[in-house]
DNA sequence: ATGGCTATTTATAACTC
DNA sequence: TGAGTTATAAATAGCCA
């Protein structure tokens, strides 16, 4: 964009890629909190380089306006979640059902929890058999 | 920054300020997009307007970045989250830990999730009292 | 509210050390 | 490598239709 206009495209130099990476990256976080301050906005930038190093930048913060993006999705969530989990109390396959839900992300934990949850079942099974499971405190 | 340059702080006039908004949220996007393209590097960028309006932009795509941004902590999460849930199995406080990790966002998912794993409980205990909780299938 | 239109300010590509 | 310089391109504040 400068002494010579370039095509916006890979920069195939990786040091030159390097530098632009680093260089606009810059500029790409102070028009963030510039944009943000005078126009009373809230925003975040998230940027992973090519070797996967994450940089971000947020107003007020990253973790707030993230909770503000997420807790759109997550308040449905909790939402949709607690009727979920309601009614798949009686019916068992809340997992599958929550696991619909929007936030891919989420899927990693709900996975975690999917196993939690049959190692319960095998927990709750077991004890019916042996009558054995004490307490948990 | 033109005809004249303006202090980098609230616009007071509110019309102004949304034409600036619209504006200057524009500019930072296509830069995100072009930021990206030449340097072979993901993002995001997310901004709320002062009514709480949402915009946002990802290259190569907002959910692959933002699963990308949360997939590392989710991760982390995740094993974090085996492990405590293995063990917490048997102290039963595994919420209480799970909700000391990274996400603050994942939090309400969470309350959602100490509540099921409230009624499980509850559920055990009557089912251990009464010996009538039936299958779930 | 939009959608241009400049006059300027910013951002930055190429360069240098 | 980084850090600084500078000539240009890009973004945009203030206007106007």
């Amino acid at each position: 964009m400068v002494r010579r206009k370039i095509d916006i495209k890979l920069i195939a130099n990786k040091s030159y890629r390097h530098t632009t990476f680093t260089k606009r990256r810059k500029g790409l976080m102070n028009k963030t909190e510039e944009f943000c301050k005078v126009s009373d906005s809230k925003g975040i930038v998230i940027s992973f380089s090519d070797a996967g190093n994450c940089f971000c930048l947020g107003h007020p913060d990253v973790g707030s306006v993230l909770n503000n993006y997420l807790g759109d999705s997550s308040s449905a969530i909790a939402t949709e979640a607690e009727k979920i989990i309601g009614d798949a109390l009686e019916s068992g396959k809340w997992v599958e059902a929550v696991k619909g839900l929007r936030l891919d992300g989420l899927d990693r934990v709900y996975v975690e929890l999917e196993n939690a949850t049959r190692k319960l079942e095998a927990l709750a099974a077991a004890k019916e058999e042996t009558q054995s499971y004490g307490r948990r405190d």
